[in-house]
DNA sequence: AACGTTTGCAACCGCGACTCG
DNA sequence: ACGAGTCGCGGTTGCAAACGT
């Protein structure tokens, strides 16, 4: 309990005792929620108005559910408002009788947390056989399947990159794939990590990764808009591992994303003159994502044996390299923070449990490390993740346990 | 058992919106 | 129209309990 003295005013801050509830819940009995500030004024409570309407709200107004944890169906109202309206704790809070919006904010962010921990887990020690031991903050939760990660290996190195991550790139000419000039490589590099197999990999919902002010600017999309604008700019196809797929929710939502990216509008739409190859990606070549195809009747291009043989972050680096040579290709519409591939050499290597695999000698101080890659994402880009297979959580659990 | 670290939550702070004189 | 006071919201901080070593 801290007390401030201010000319003949005492001011009482921090945990509230047991007689001044009595006297807060006596004031609000007699009076009303209101005109906080008048029990100061009237010598009742030595606390601001401000500090005895929030702990009113929060603590002592009747059919609060304090200490009381989250239901599952409370979560996913969280989640799925959040999602619609941002941190609007207030309005989220008003759906849910009984929690406050201090209670919603709290929740939202201790979730939050534990599933950035559980994307932060540290690399494994070189020839370590438990791989699966990192997902432990993942199993403490089973309501947390939103768990989204995709391995990359390279010759610098094998990663874990969160979904989403890995993919934000865009391509001026689907020619350039259909009829690669030797060096245009692609590889969806989706591997098996000890027990951690693809079939445990679940997609991640790539609204966040649209919505988010982490990695694009403004200008990157109108550097898309400019790109789409162009009829001769198509889609890129790249062959990715079965059953990563996005799913009619996922595709909403990415329509769902904010008007103010205009010039990523429409990104989401299909592009016809291809010829279903299995299980294949589209980027979606206005702002660079990934539309990841389940089903691959609709959508996707093969690719040739050379193709499949070279992965995807080589082909990241090469691209970045090529740029250099003819800065028309790719350069004007790579948004601004994928242009330095020192970037790209520092994915994050969060598990690695092939000993002949190092992770790169990264010395420069503003280096990419796994904390500033993860950091860098908008705090809700793990939020409301599509869950890979349709009985997930049961699923999830049973894999991993 | 002792100690250090992590986690979750209660409370505070700053700011913008609103009200009222 | 303007300024002071108040309210409400979202972000941040501090601390106690839980956990790990």
């Amino acid at each position: 309990m801290k007390t401030i003295q201010n000319g003949d005013e005492v001011l009482r801050k921090g945990p509230w005792m047991p007689e001044e509830d009595e006297i807060l819940v006596e004031y609000v009995r007699q009076f009303g929620a209101r005109d906080w500030s008048s029990i100061r004024s009237k010598g009742l409570l030595p606390r601001t108005g401000k500090s005895c309407r929030l702990r009113w709200v929060n603590k002592l107004k009747p059919d609060l559910k304090s200490g009381c944890k989250f239901s599952p169906e409370e979560e996913k109202l969280v989640v799925e408002m959040q999602a619609k309206l941002g941190n609007k704790w207030a309005k989220i809070a008003s759906c849910l009788p009984g929690r406050t919006d201090n209670d919603v904010k709290n929740f939202w962010s201790t979730r939050q947390k534990r599933i950035l921990r559980a994307l932060q887990r540290p690399k494994m020690p070189s020839g370590s056989t438990d791989a699966a031991a990192d997902t432990s903050d993942l199993r403490k939760d089973p309501s947390i399947t939103d768990y989204g990660a995709f391995q990359v290996h390279s010759p610098s190195g094998t990663g874990l990159v969160p979904s989403g991550f890995v993919t934000p790139f865009m391509f001026e000419d689907d020619n350039a794939f259909r009829e690669p000039p030797g060096h245009l490589r692609l590889r969806h590099s989706v591997q098996p990590f000890n027990s951690l197999e693809v079939d445990d990999v679940l997609s991640l919902k790539l609204q966040d990764m649209v919505a988010g002010d982490s990695h694009f600017t403004d200008s990157d999309f109108s550097q898309c808009g400019r790109v789409l604008d162009d009829p001769r700019h198509g889609s890129v196809m790249y062959q990715h591992s079965p059953r990563m797929m996005i799913t009619p929710r996922n595709a909403r939502s990415v329509k769902r994303r904010p008007r103010s990216r205009r010039d990523a509008r429409s990104c989401f739409e299909h592009h016809s003159g291809t010829d279903g190859g299995q299980d294949s990606v589209q980027m979606l070549p206005e702002i660079g994502l990934p539309l990841i195809q389940g089903n691959s009747r609709d959508f996707g291009v093969p690719l040739s044996t050379e193709q499949q043989n070279n992965n995807y972050l080589d082909f990241l680096l090469q691209t970045e390299a090529s740029s250099m040579h003819s800065s028309q290709m790719f350069s004007p519409e790579l948004p601004s923070f994928l242009t330095n591939s020192q970037q790209w050499e520092k994915l994050p290597m969060l598990y690695s449990n092939d000993p002949s695999i190092q992770e790169p000698d990264v010395k420069d101080s503003d280096s990419c490390s796994p904390d500033s890659v993860i950091s860098g994402f908008a705090a809700d880009v793990f939020d409301s993740l599509e869950p890979l297979c349709p009985a997930a959580p049961e699923w999830w659990v049973a894999r991993l346990s």
